[in-house]
DNA sequence: TCAGGCTGTTTCCGCCCGTC
DNA sequence: GACGGGCGGAAACAGCCTGA
């Protein structure tokens, strides 16, 4: 199968040669190995501080890094010096100061994604393991892409440790402010409505975990499961809402799942103080009741960015579950 | 006062295409 | 086929505005 999220042993072995593998090991804590499409994206705060690639010709590790990372200035999209060209070396070398710039960029629910995945991951007692960040579904071509319309992106894909291995696709979302639209609550539960009905699990996720977690082994990630068979995987993944933030700056505003309420539902409820005009409700039904054609669970949390102490990101701490 | 609409900015993804 | 340069599109934020 073409197009599937993986990266060739070889690859795999020069990274394990290069600087990058020792920066992965020195700071196992605070990154994040996104396997791609014969590439790699390393991530700190979620965001990707490098690209690394492989060189077939010259057998040689390539990065290429947003220069924001490493002189603090911002560059036009169009600007070629824009995507930085380097290698393992620089990265490691220059890590502090790449920390330094991602630490100050204002993305809370970013660092929230990082925190929550990586506390998850380094919990041997989890039930969970998160094996991908940022996931967007790969299509063969432009023409695919445009007919299947759908680019969908996914904030996390998190795994059961126990057979038969559950398959959760996570969204999280940071306060009041990410669930409107045009990237809001509605337009995810549409996502995941449509990948769900288009088979796209079926026909492409499951082949993505697999290789994903076989590249991650031979990059030597701390991988808490064997490699994964396809008759090890359920047969339908499932979906979660992760909702941080209670907008603890205001005590008279609404709070996130009140806020929530106005989009999710046709009347007022979990004292939601105003109705949003195009409620999920009116497209897809209720999706709280297990029973529903489209059905997902909403984690909640107060926790803010800085007391965030959820060690297992579905079965973890948090203040209320629905449906419980 | 607050919900929510609107706009600009930043970043990332991944394709296309020419060249070797 | 491998590779580099280029580019367009999407996500999601911040911040401002408006109207109830």
């Amino acid at each position: 199968m073409e197009n599937i999220r993986r990266i060739s042993t070889e690859f795999a072995e020069a990274f394990k040669q290069s600087e990058l593998y020792n920066l992965y090991k020195e700071h196992k804590h605070e990154l994040f190995i996104g396997v791609r499409n014969n590439y790699l994206n390393l991530y700190y705060n979620c965001d990707s501080i490098a690209r690394v690639e492989y060189k077939l010709r010259d057998k040689k590790i390539n990065c290429v890094i947003d220069k924001y990372y490493l002189d603090g200035k911002h560059y036009d999209s169009k600007d070629k010096n824009k995507r930085y060209k380097t290698g393992p070396k620089e990265i490691y070398a220059q890590y502090e100061v790449i920390k330094s710039h991602s630490n100050i960029r204002k993305t809370q629910e970013k660092k929230a994604q990082s925190k929550l995945v990586l506390l998850n991951n380094k919990n041997l007692d989890s039930n969970w393991f998160c094996i991908d960040i940022e996931y967007v579904k790969p299509f063969k071509n432009e023409a695919a892409k445009n007919e299947a319309n759908f680019n969908a992106r996914f904030d996390i894909i998190a795994l059961s440790k126990k057979k038969p291995y559950r398959v959760a696709l996570i969204e999280l979302k940071y306060g009041k402010g990410s669930l409107k639209e045009p990237s809001g609550i509605k337009k995810h539960v549409s996502d995941f409505s449509v990948f769900l009905e288009k088979g796209y699990f079926e026909e492409h996720l499951k082949h993505d975990i697999i290789a994903i977690v076989e590249s991650q082994k031979e990059l030597g990630v701390d991988v808490p499961f064997g490699l994964i068979k396809e008759s090890d995987l359920k047969k339908v993944p499932e979906f979660y809402f992760i909702i941080l933030d209670n907008n603890a700056e205001s005590v008279k505003a609404s709070t996130p799942k009140q806020t929530l309420a106005g989009y999710l539902f046709k009347e007022k409820r979990w004292g939601c103080k105003r109705l949003a005009k195009n409620t999920v409700e009116n497209e897809f039904g209720d999706i709280t009741k297990r029973g529903n054609k489209f059905f997902a669970t909403f984690l909640f949390s107060k926790a803010t960015l800085d007391n965030l102490e959820i060690t297992d990101i579905i079965d973890g701490a948090y203040d209320e579950r629905i449906p419980e």
